[in-house]
RNA sequence: GGAGGGGUGUCCGAGUGGUUGAUGGAGCUCGUCUCGAAAACGAGUGGGCCGAAAGCCUCGUGGGUUCGAAUCCCACCCCCUCCGCCA
């Protein structure tokens, strides 16, 4: 949620910027709204002096109650008119309201999809990052990226999908996984589940190191989580609703498709003392996710699953740090890549590709698949300023003991079910085994898997 | 699932219809005292809405009764205790 103030002050800069997050106008209906604004205010102007009026008879009715209750009635019957009506328009000013995206960085790329992202930084294992005149816009690097499985010893050999390959190796069932629970479920078994192991165990140890507090946060959350991390209104069809029938009568609650909005409500209506900040916190969580309206796209393989993996880092701060983080969130990212020798390259996501409407600033960090020769997104880092913390109410206290509203940064630190794809895919071999990578071999405990 | 108790400001804790946005205590801030600190004393100290001021809202949330509600009524949410069940 933005600023009202903010808002009023500069509709035009709001036209502009619904135009380029791509928000159907009719939603963000921002000339409604700012007459529904004006309404309301005029209203709780007049109801104000109903009010104090109110309050004086109070005064008077300890002394004479007959002349305060001639007089009262008619003020309590205006009041309760004027109530019932800043209602009405408020329920329809804050429908509009959700609807608003968060100001954006003055940076941020123009355009409609994925081709118009903006290609910060491109780096492949062996030669390191490609020089800048290189990249370009959406997949542009796409050619520069290695055509051939880039840890094969001999690459000459028509490379696998990830789920033959799983399939080969025994430890990617989607078969079993759609008899047990429909299809966009997989079981991962024996060496490709320890890979899965092996990567979080890297990504974790590096994050204690940093001073990463650890989280394990409820995955069932009530509607305030995903309305505050603006999860909702706009992907309500994206989670899982559950009405629960064993427990408490009228229990509506929502599986969560990122541990964020969990992670961010332990702070929900709380005030922090600014030393405290900023506040560092990594969670590993399984995620759910309905896809609705994606059925057809990514069928084969878990790259697309209802239910998966994912290390997630979130930040709390004060709004100076909020740009340092998400810098910080990157080159997690980038060190998680490098140290897995996977080629990615990172994009600057453009105003209409830009996620939900909390976004300030995203990237992408997307991991190119040398096997089948696409990019495949692994992580998204998204600087949302105010937004959530305004709906969430997380606040700090500085030193002279004014409250302002926190920033909240939040990283995908690793899709797990995703960056095995990519480990397969990479690092597939001519007799279809698959060869460990170095960092995680400490752990798997093998060269190769399927030899 | 059964039975009971309770939600008040940063915290503890009064308040059961009339200047109570709320007694008191702790904490915190400032001042006096002190070489300095502690103690003592004095003053201050929730959040939100509307350009400022005035004003209004806020005692879990929403409705109701009343001239007037933290206080009475209803619904919902949450917490606690005992029993049951369970990892």
């Amino acid at each position: 949620m933005i600023d009202v103030r903010t808002l009023r002050a500069n509709p035009e800069a709001m036209r502009a910027t619904i135009r380029l997050r791509r928000v159907d106008p009719r939603k963000a209906d921002l000339d409604r709204w700012l007459a529904l604004d004006e309404r309301r205010r005029a209203l709780q102007t007049q109801l104000d002096e109903v009010n104090a009026q109110k309050k004086q008879l109070a005064g008077l009715g300890r002394t004479d109650p007959d002349a305060a209750r001639a007089q009262g009635q008619a003020l309590r019957n205006r009041s309760r008119e004027l109530e019932s009506e800043i209602a009405r328009v408020t329920q329809e000013w804050q429908a509009i309201l959700d609807w608003f995206p968060n100001w954006p960085h003055p940076a941020m790329p123009p355009g409609e999809g994925d081709d118009d992202n903006v290609e910060e930084c491109a780096w492949i294992p062996g030669q390191g990052y490609l020089p800048a005149a290189r990249l370009g816009k959406g997949f542009h690097t796409a050619q520069h990226m290695p055509q051939r499985p880039i840890h094969a010893e001999d690459p000459d050999f028509a490379p696998l999908h990830h789920a033959d390959l799983g399939q080969h190796l025994g430890g990617i069932d989607t078969l079993q996984g759609a008899k047990v629970s429909g299809s966009r479920f997989a079981y991962m078994l024996g060496d490709i589940a320890l890979l899965q192991i092996a990567v979080e165990q890297l990504l974790t140890g590096r994050l204690l190191e940093s001073g990463y507090m650890p989280i394990i946060p409820p995955l069932l959350v009530r509607e305030r989580s995903l309305y505050g991390t603006s999860h909702f209104p706009e992907g309500r069809d994206q989670v899982y609703e559950i009405q629960p029938h064993n427990v408490e009568e009228g229990t509506e609650l929502f599986l969560v498709g990122s541990s964020e909005p969990s992670n961010f409500s332990y702070f929900m209506d709380r005030t922090l003392d600014e030393p405290a900040l900023p506040i560092r916190m990594f969670a590993n969580t399984p995620c759910f996710r309905s896809e609705a309206g994606s059925w057809g796209k990514d069928v084969k393989g878990i790259k697309r699953v209802h239910q998966f993996d994912k290390i997630e880092l979130n930040a709390v701060c004060a709004p100076e740090q909020s740009e340092a983080l998400y810098e910080e969130f990157r080159t997690i990212n980038e060190w998680l890549l490098q140290r897995l020798e996977l080629p990615y390259h990172v994009v600057d996501k453009c105003g209409g590709d830009a996620g939900y409407l909390a976004t300030h600033r995203q990237r992408d960090v997307e991991v190119w698949l040398s096997g089948s020769r696409e990019f495949m997104e692994v992580m998204t880092d998204t600087d949302t300023t105010d937004y959530q913390a305004r709906r969430l109410n997380i606040r700090y206290r500085t030193a002279d003991g004014a409250t302002h509203l926190c920033h909240t940064v939040n990283d995908t630190g690793c899709a797990l079910g995703r960056m095995l794809i990519a480990i397969l895919d990479n690092y597939q071999q001519k007799d279809g085994s698959v060869k460990v990578p170095e960092a995680l071999r400490p752990i798997v405990k093998k060269d190769y898997l399927g030899r």
